[in-house]
DNA sequence: GCCGTTTTCGGCCCGACTGTTTTCAGTCG
């Protein structure tokens, strides 16, 4: 049982009880003990094996301790079972139409016995929601025009998606005479793996102007809401943005609170409580009288802390850090010195060797790993022994003619489901960089993928383990890695971890990548191109560093590769 | 349901927008 899924039964009980009209601070309970196991490294499976005490996890009380502990042993949650027979599944699917939460769906359901969103559909059409009481026609067309999204709605896009957008918008709003400061918020400027929606923050001496100027738009396809300060719309990309017009002087109050996390918020504003103040999102408050607003920097002074990077916004220990003056000072992309992980026309890549190393040397790279795929990869074009020495050859070759970057012979080695690795070690001795990776047997038990996994750490010329999980991000569930187990073990064997900087993956996450710095692994961020466009995505990779508080010196491939093959076994 | 050393009871962040109301409830972020 893995985390996500211990915590996905807890959110999946907030959301039945939350119908049910329960305490709210109950509900919250719940879904603040989901937060704290997902974002957890250790595998609460195991804890609970080691008989652990759960409640030392914030959030996490006696109660909710033995919860997780009945969920581990026997794989079931009875409170949840017995829930889930009162509530079925289709009601909790309502949630989802946008503009109807616990209250409507608790009506619709026990007034009219509605069960699935096609029976709502269908008493929407029939006009029967309208005669309910606290129900109007308004509600009811609302529900229509929703309910086929709704399938769609909640769905978070990937942030390499949303963010182009979300910078096109605020450089466009920042071209108006009438708007002074803009910037995005939310999650997309936390910079996290995927956005529900945008949020766009702006500063105008005429609140209408901006508003105008959005719905106007061209990526823009139609306003969903629109108040004084305060304007929803839809992208045509289907991803909805949120524009709030404040004045100067609130801006930085402003892009606090919006940039959130609601977690980070509800300290911070704990904190002012504790000080006598108020924050809200047009400023710090001593009675009635404003303190702070107008930068964010003046904000967290007020509540006596430094100025916090988003990307370590999640309560998440930012703000101890932040308290005793020990916040990480944070990577940058032009630290990164080399990418380690890509591939060439040799597998399936779209450019020569030579491409790729004048693209990576374009952008400022000294070094590069060729690191195509090893033979059992055959639909990529994976190489056997002979090719990758014959390859090899020609990497040596290149390196010969380029001046001004250094190229590596690597490859990106498959793991086999029979853990073994695909190239016999005396071939995998001859390269200057091993990355072992998981490609098929992703569904195989525990047992088998650590197996697998200890067979490449253990692996004398195995230098770093590629894209760990295997997930991808939204859509595909990554193996089932015993994190814990694993990171000790390339601790132990001087084996580097990957944070793939693919958008789709995007493996390791902050949580791991993190877990693995604490253990004094180093942490190569690398963008696994396969075209010469795809260094691209090297940001992203950053980013997910930042979110894992890494600095400089916790990112091998900020050194030289001189400094750099020194961290080699 | 969690949390805490001023508390083991009584708190638990705050405001905008919409639609339905004649002053507020629900939803959302």
């Amino acid at each position: 049982m893995t985390n996500e899924q211990i915590a996905g039964m807890f959110e999946q009980l907030a959301d039945l009880l939350e119908i049910q009209g329960a305490n709210p601070f109950r509900i919250r309970a719940y879904r603040s003990a989901a937060r704290t196991i997902k974002s957890t490294a250790d595998s609460f499976a195991a804890l609970v094996e080691q008989s652990a005490d759960l409640t030392q996890f914030s959030g996490i009380g006696k109660d909710l301790a033995n919860q997780v502990a009945e969920v581990v042993t026997s794989g079931t949650h009875p409170k949840l079972d017995e829930l889930r027979q009162e509530v079925p599944s289709g009601v909790v699917d309502m949630l989802r139409i946008p503009g109807v939460g616990p209250k409507k769906v608790a009506v619709f359901f026990k007034t009219l016995n509605l069960t699935t969103l096609d029976e709502l559909k269908a008493a929407a059409t029939a006009g029967k929601l309208s005669e309910l009481k606290g129900f109007g026609k308004k509600i009811e067309q609302s529900i229509l025009d929703n309910i086929d999204q709704a399938a769609e709605a909640g769905q978070r896009v990937s942030i390499s998606v949303a963010r182009p957008s979300a910078e096109v918008i605020v450089d466009d709003l920042l071209k108006l005479d009438e708007v002074t400061q803009a910037s995005v918020a939310g999650s997309c400027r936390r910079r996290k793996e995927t956005c529900g929606d945008l949020d766009v923050l702006v500063t105008s001496s005429d609140h209408g102007v901006p508003m105008d100027a959005l719905a106007d738009h061209p990526l823009v396809e139609s306003v969903l809401q629109r108040g004084e300060t305060k304007q929803r719309v839809r992208l045509s990309s289907g991803i909805e943005l949120d524009l709030r017009v404040v004045p100067d002087e609130s801006f930085g109050a402003a892009l606090q609170y919006f940039t959130g996390s609601k977690e980070h918020n509800v300290v911070v504003r704990q904190r002012a409580k504790d000080r006598g103040l108020k924050v809200n999102e047009y400023g710090v408050f001593r009675d009635d009288e404003q303190i702070a607003g107008a930068t964010e920097e003046d904000v967290y002074a007020a509540v006596d802390l430094p100025w916090i990077p988003p990307e370590l916004r999640e309560n998440r220990g930012e703000i101890q850090a932040a308290e005793s003056d020990s916040l990480p000072e944070l990577l940058t992309i032009e630290q990164i010195k080399g990418d380690l992980h890509m591939h060439t026309t040799a597998s399936d890549g779209a450019g020569s060797i030579l491409e790729m190393a004048e693209a990576a040397k374009a952008r400022g790279l000294k070094y590069i790993a060729i690191t195509d795929h090893s033979k059992r990869v055959s639909m990529a074009n994976g190489l056997d022994a002979d090719r990758l020495r014959s390859h090899w050859d020609d990497v040596r070759q290149a390196n010969e003619q380029l001046k001004g970057i250094e190229l590596l012979c690597g490859v990106e080695c498959d793991i086999l489901e029979d853990a073994t690795m695909d190239l016999d070690d005396d071939v995998l001795s001859e390269a200057d960089w091993v990355v072992a990776v998981l490609h098929y047997g992703l569904r195989q038990p525990r047992d088998q993928i650590m197996k697998r996994l200890m067979c490449a750490v253990t692996n004398p010329h195995v230098n770093i383990i590629g894209h760990p999980t295997g997930r991808l991000v939204g859509r595909r569930d990554g193996a089932d890695v015993h994190m814990t187990e694993l990171l000790k073990a390339a601790a132990d064997n001087g084996v580097m971890m990957e944070i793939n900087a693919h958008p789709k993956r995007l493996d390791l996450d902050e949580i791991n990548a993190a877990a693995a710095r604490d253990l004094g692994i180093p942490i190569v961020i690398s963008t696994d191109s396969h075209s010469v466009n795809g260094f691209d995505v090297l940001e992203y990779g950053v980013d997910q560093a930042r979110r894992a508080g890494l600095g400089k010196g916790d990112v091998a491939n900020t050194r030289t590769w001189a400094q750099f093959r020194k961290l080699l076994k």
